[in-house]
DNA sequence: GTAAAATAAATGGTATACCAAATAATGGTC
DNA sequence: GACCATTATTTGGTATACCATTTATTTTAC
């Protein structure tokens, strides 16, 4: 009975390359927070703890730093990225391009079955807005996003938009806590859905715009709060010290 | 008098990494043609060329993989990418919102020197328009797309529109060779010019989109006379064939 | 006791060696 | 003579070993 074997060929057939497997093992434990943003990633101790050499891991690091989530400079350990909010004001800017440019060609592209699910979720966002945990609720949120841009079937255009979601995910999650943000979002959502019921490519595209923007505030607004409890912390720790001196 | 030797370190002091080098090279030898659309690139024979291991050259594939312009495939030599018609369509599309977004940036955050600048190598390429080797004149010209881009500051935004350029690189080089195209191109380099004097976004974005909308189109032409060309090839080998049977 | 120099530990960068899958070549059989 | 099986070679994937640089610690000199 051969059966459990058959299920079990990870090591002995390398279907997809063991370093684009840990690259996404990496991406996910960022992407979740299981890595901090700023938290070093040495090379042997990491592959160590993966079970693997330090070959594939140096070659899954080598994706994330071209993908802009690893920072690596030389005789220094492999670092999370940590984006400054002008930089994630920058990625936003392109992410709200790639999806304006998404909405124009998903009125073109996509099928009708295709919107429907769309509206699906995004009905389903609407029923799920105010229970449940930050984090579902957020995974359907870009899931809505990724299901626009995938209907394009443009595959330029969804691996780059995969690839700033994922720079900006962390940023949008911790922005997407603002209840008024959500509601607003779901304004935003409705419009898009509208628009591309009616393939409307201008309503979509601007509703898109319009959308990111406003991402572009709340992030903002997030980053400044950061900033401020950052402060204050700084200012107890001062405290502390001058009581220990 | 170790004159020489201090120039002579780059094996001593590894100021870059080995496989970013090496990315730069195959880089520039499949832009250049040096390495054409669909050959392969075995490791070891390529890393002993270089006179490199195959661990940085397999770091630099890497790179290239995710960059688009390399292809890897489990058990087979890395290839060159070789995007059908279809993918560079895609790829344009993703580049025209890039460059639209640029245009409107660079009416903001782009300094007047930088505009100036801009400026003169649209005046460099119109007097550069007749003579001169088709290769120097598409260097100016993607040059002064990259210009508006830098003049941005957004840094993502550069990193992201460069990869796409090197995609494209090739595809537009050939379609670059067209007269009809090289003149209506001016044209709209010129509205493009006027309206970053103006500093505005929408002339500017507009311009720029028309612009690679050509260029689509330049594409679509050049693609479709190579297809021909390549079918009356494949009829004169079949007669070739027919010949020797 | 402090500061500076030297040494030891750790880290990333590179080269080499080994393995498994795939393909090409060769030999045997029908 | 053609086709199939088997083996040998080539290729990419992974692991390990080595080197150079950097950093932390310790020791020594002032």
């Amino acid at each position: 009975m051969p059966s459990k074997k058959s299920i079990i060929k990870l090591a002995t057939l390398p279907r997809q390359r063991l370093g684009d497997q840990i690259a996404d093992v990496l991406r996910q434990q960022i992407l979740l927070g299981d890595l901090k943003p700023g938290q070093n990633i040495p090379e042997r101790e990491t592959s160590a703890a993966l079970g693997v050499s330090r070959t594939p891991l140096r070659e899954a690091l080598l994706v994330l730093e071209a993908e802009g989530l690893v920072e690596m400079a030389p005789a220094k350990s492999p670092v999370v990225a940590q984006p400054s909010l002008i930089e994630v004001t920058h990625l936003l800017l392109v992410q709200s391009a790639l999806e304006a440019l998404a909405g124009e060609c998903a009125c073109e592209e996509a099928s009708q079955d295709e919107i429907d699910e769309i509206e699906a979720m995004h009905q389903t966002m609407l029923s799920t807005t105010q229970g449940s945990d930050p984090i579902e609720f957020f995974q359907i949120d870009m899931g809505f996003h990724e299901a626009i841009v995938a209907s394009t079937k443009n595959l330029s255009l969804i691996k780059t938009h995969k690839q700033y979601h994922a720079r900006l995910w962390r940023a949008r999650f911790l922005s997407s806590r603002r209840r008024i943000a959500r509601e607003k979002a779901m304004i935003d959502h409705g419009r898009i859905v509208d628009g591309l019921r009616l393939r409307d490519k201008e309503q979509v595209s601007s509703s898109m715009e319009e959308h990111l923007r406003r991402a572009i505030e709340n992030v903002r607004i997030v980053f400044t709060q950061e900033q401020t409890e950052e402060n204050s912390k700084t200012a107890r720790y001062k405290n502390q010290e001058n009581v220990h001196g």
